[in-house]
DNA sequence: TGTATGACCCCAA
DNA sequence: GTTGGGGCCATAC
């Protein structure tokens, strides 16, 4: 009773943080009760379908990066999904006010 | 049963 | 600021 039960309570942590903010896998997983399992939150995000309205772009990593390499498709996607809500990129970083949000 | 891998995190040099 | 090593949990082979 543990990969369903964390899938599901990653994808509604996820899917409350708010438009124009983000966040790290370490924080999703610290949130969601289960803090130590912030791997666990990438492969709950790697198994998502691929019409899902869950914002999985709002998920950085500790470093305020994007965890994909810069030539990959999804990085310019993410990248691009992200600026289309306000967040604002330092070069390949973003800006630090864009953290945390308030439930 | 054991090893390798992954959309990670943290601390020290 | 960057780089390297260790730690972490679950899944795949």
């Amino acid at each position: 009773m543990s990969a369903p039960d964390l899938n599901f309570l990653f994808i509604q942590v996820v899917g409350s943080i708010p438009k124009g903010r983000v966040s790290t896998y370490g924080q999703i997983a610290a949130l969601a009760g289960y803090p130590g399992y912030a791997r666990q939150v990438g492969a709950t995000l790697k198994n998502l379908p691929k019409d899902t309205e869950l914002p999985w772009f709002r998920v950085l990593n500790a470093q305020g990066r994007i965890s994909f390499p810069e030539n990959s498709k999804s990085y310019l996607k993410q990248k691009a999904m992200l600026q289309g809500e306000g967040v604002e990129f330092r070069g390949d970083r973003i800006s630090l006010k864009e953290y945390g949000w308030r439930v």
